[in-house]
DNA sequence: CCTTAATTTGTTATAATATAACGTTTGTTA
DNA sequence: TAACAAACGTTATATTATAACAAATTAAGG
């Protein structure tokens, strides 16, 4: 039952091997061209596989970029609660595995009592390296 | 030196006037639509004028949604931490104000011990309204 | 007051991101 | 093998956002 996510169609295999091979976030046209060879033509092959690829946790959206990056955390698949740092010089995008704060999310309440199901956090600030040139 | 907020532009005003009286977040055309009238005419005009608005925390962009909403919380226009609450039926938004929340984000560290000086958190779920029709 | 810099404006054109609509093909399942 | 669901291919179009350039307005200092 927990081999679905294997069972990917052919345009989903090839722009999820492109997003997995890549350093860092890709755009959806940046992965349209890198895919034209292997007979992907159109944007909407693009967006669709994006789309299914998203819905089984296998990559996000960084919704502040528009672009898309592999997951990098087993327990996505599931909780759909994802979390990024993101710099804000070189651009460099990681996804934050951290279970305390995911539990927190997770577990938070608004005043009214309302309960999430889904969240997304992005984090902006300075990378490591970016903070030492500074 | 806390009123450079007051001295917006008119372009500033027009859209700042549009996105306050609007229920929920809208989007850069839709505001557009909205101030033709008063003479704005290119969506340029309106991106600058929201670009403005969301530097000096009077609004903030909804990144999932493409869209723009009054700021709800008088701390934003120092911290630039930001959390939402979205109702994946319909579409309600809201600013979540929680120091706790904003507390534990802000001093959050991540493993490698980087700070973020800025965030976004948009939560995902079921208003009141729509957890009881169902 | 005058001048100089910075900000804001107006305008046209275009780039970048994403979806609609349609019909076909492939894969699953009973 | 029929029936359904998922994925595909294709064309066109919708939506979101910025580039480039010149003019007008505003802020600040001498
Ligand atoms: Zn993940
Ligand atoms: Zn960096
Ligand atoms: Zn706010
Ligand atoms: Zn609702």
């Amino acid at each position: 039952m927990t081999q679905k996510q294997e069972q990917l169609s052919k345009n989903q295999q090839i722009v999820l091997s492109i997003i997995e091979k890549a350093k860092g976030p890709l755009k959806a046209y940046s992965i349209l061209y890198n895919v034209q060879k292997r007979g992907i033509k159109a944007p909407l092959q693009v967006y669709r596989a994006l789309d299914k690829l998203i819905e089984i946790g296998k990559i996000h959206k960084i919704e502040s970029k528009n672009a898309f990056i592999a997951c990098n955390n087993s327990e996505c698949e599931i909780s759909k609660a994802t979390a990024f740092s993101i710099c804000n010089n070189c651009e460099h995008v990681k996804e934050i595995k951290n279970t305390k704060l995911s539990k927190y999310l997770s577990n938070f309440q608004d005043n009214s009592g309302m309960k999430y199901k889904k969240y997304n956090l992005e984090f902006f600030g300075l990378c490591k390296n970016c903070k030492l040139k500074q």
